[in-house]
DNA sequence: GATCAACTTTGATACAGATCAAGACCGGAA
DNA sequence: TTCCGGTCTTGATCTGTATCAAAGTTGATC
């Protein structure tokens, strides 16, 4: 029941949470109406597989609210995480017909689909929607090269702390602008889900972990809910410029 | 001399060796006009490099002929390479001030630039150019995933093999058809240069070559010139998946 | 409250790859 | 020809992280 009703409370692009972050951004009313047309949405529960690579993927879509995972496995088992779904993140590629990763959803989630065939066509006839979908491809792609270099060359220690900063930082923007004083948030990831996007075993995870809470760099309340007293400090542990670079 | 003469030969679009894989892939002839219009033809030497990041970048191109790398640099010097830019690969973001990477050229190269302003202003006219960036760009984010899997879970060896293969592949479909008989190129990389891509050291790169040598999955003629006798042997060393997964 | 499964922490040990060090190779300049 | 700088190989040793193992926590279910 519950369910039915904040289903719909996302049914009007006006009032949709994602509105202007996702793939519709740059929309006007009228190809907002024309996507609306074709949209519809989908419930996932926490744990459930999305998309299994190499299936046959009809619909391309945005994640509206929750998190998922996309992970790429070898045949002995090892996998590693190759992207983090966020709120108005967009899942699939036009023009390819089967999925190249598997998609997990690791918290609950709602995802809004377009069938892939029709938001092709309108995607032809729209620039806005190609215009968006290229930036925010941009950006991940920017996203994945940054992460090269936590896997290539940062220890375990400041793989940590980058994945940490990287989630303070989304959390303290979307939430309130400060990232001064302390900043709190929960981990949306497990251990074993954090060694497998920072290429560690879910062991190292969790002694790094402890290492920067006996540090000082964090605290820790229950396994889940950190608070970083100074981002400085942690930025300092994650190697990166110090300058607290922000890319607008 | 020479040089002029092997600019002037690309100065047609017509005639040029990328026209049909780069960002102007899809142009129509009159598209291609206004393309041509604005284009200029820029020679770096071998090891020059081409930006700094961080550096204002006025312009975006292509990559005609020769070979560059995108590298990120932390401050204590540790690097890793992000990108390797073979002929018909794109060079900037459009839409963004400055450069991300370091950009340098590893053979002599040609490149062919567009202002950026102007550049611009075409992708807002011409839909095709935007498709055809959106394509390529999706590509790359594939490509950096794959490398994202590399770094963070593969073992020495099956680095190394990995990225054999994947110049193996290349050349292969480049130069001629076949995977299945011996496969025979020139390493475009120093050892150093191959450890920046991997995330390892030039001592380990060596080290893995040799061992690869030693049980016949490689042929070495001089440091750089390799042959792979087997193919199928390679990938199975890549730890890929052995079924030659030729996408498409 | 007791039980159980999933998740997490902590310890002991092993090992792949880094680091430090020394030479070998090779092509170009004098 | 010799010299030289850049590149590459090989060896000895060290170390960060994986691996193996066990026990502690937490929250859900009965």
């Amino acid at each position: 029941m519950l369910k039915e009703d904040s289903l719909s409370v996302t049914q009007d692009c006006g009032d949709c949470p994602i509105r202007h972050r996702a793939v519709c951004a740059r929309c006007e009313t009228d190809e907002l109406e024309r996507l609306e047309n074709i949209k519809y949405y989908r419930r996932y529960e926490a744990g459930q597989t999305v998309i299994w690579s190499g299936d046959r993927m009809d619909f391309v879509g945005s994640v509206v609210s929750g998190i998922a995972t996309l992970t790429q496995t070898m045949e002995d088992g090892r996998t590693q995480m190759v992207g983090l779904l966020l709120p108005s993140d967009f899942v699939g590629r036009p023009g390819r017909p089967t999925a190249a990763y598997d998609v997990v959803a690791t918290t609950d989630m709602v995802m809004c689909c377009f069938r892939k065939a029709p938001f092709e066509d309108l995607m032809e006839r729209t620039p806005h929607i190609a215009q968006r979908l290229l930036q925010m491809t941009l950006d991940e792609l920017d996203a994945a090269r940054e992460w090269m270099l936590v896997l290539g060359r940062k220890t375990a220690r400041e793989k940590i702390a980058s994945l940490l900063s990287i989630i303070a930082r989304r959390d303290a923007t979307l939430n309130m602008g400060g990232l001064d004083g302390p900043v709190t948030f929960d981990l949306p990831l497990t251990r074993e889900a954090m060694a497998d996007y920072l290429g560690l075993t879910l062991e190292t995870v969790s002694r790094q972990v402890s290492a920067l809470k006996k540090d000082g760099i964090i605290q820790l309340e229950g396994k889940r809910h950190i608070t970083v007293p100074d981002m400085t400090l942690l930025l300092e542990e994650a190697g990166d410029d110090t300058d607290g670079g922000m890319l607008i």
